[in-house]
DNA sequence: ATATGTGCAAACTCTTTGCATGGAG
DNA sequence: CTCCATGCAAAGAGTTTGCACATAT
């Protein structure tokens, strides 16, 4: 499911995905294949501040994140606008960032 | 105290410090008076990923956040690259934004 | 028969809330 | 005496773990 989908999934809407497959699956199963598929490198946690921890799949290029306040969705965003090297206060030294947008996105900004 | 303070606390740290001027101080007070606060609008709750909610004095001009990996402790930092209009992707409307670096502060980079 | 994956329930962490109390005015 | 902030404990939400069982090999 992660392959298909673009965007980092909470854990319920893991759950719901899995289940409309085997219907009872349990919460429990989903965090532990969730833990067992980052041990694997198959995906990644995607830590959002007031959002908590998503999931997405491993691998893809470097890129930030977009909250959709109405949907309330985390939308993918390919690239990265920041210099780390231009951002370090003086005697800090910087080995990586996190940036999230917020606002509406393009579906719902449309209705 | 967050007058005083110019990072970010966590509530353990807030806790600790109420303690030290009241033993007995309970949990559930500082997070009742760090509400109240907030509702005061003294201070602002500072959501951070992985690291949960802390909280920081209100007021201070738009700035982001450097978290430590050594001392574990969270930063301000002041001002800010990030320019809005460029970042939003087509369709979406980015109303705000947060940043975080991580990496090494001036005090644990001199040990 | 053995091993693996799962459901269920309990445990744990972080945060909030209800209730009774004790000190301040 | 009346209030209000507090301690304590219980309750929630999100996550993890132990245990017994079912299924597949």
């Amino acid at each position: 499911m992660f392959l298909e989908n673009p965007r980092p999934l909470r854990v319920e809407e893991v759950h719901e995905f899995a289940q409309s497959k085997v219907p009872q699956l349990g919460i429990a199963t989903v965090y532990r294949n969730l833990k067992l598929l980052i041990g694997e490198g198959e995906i990644v946690e995607v830590p959002v501040p007031e959002l908590g921890t998503l999931y997405e799949r491993a691998g893809i290029d470097h890129h930030h994140h977009f909250y959709c306040r109405r949907c309330r969705k985390l939308f993918d965003f390919p690239g990265c606008p920041i210099d780390e090297s231009k951002l370090a206060p003086p005697g800090f030294s910087v080995d990586s960032h996190e940036l999230f947008l917020f606002g509406v996105c393009y579906r719902c900004n449309d209705e």
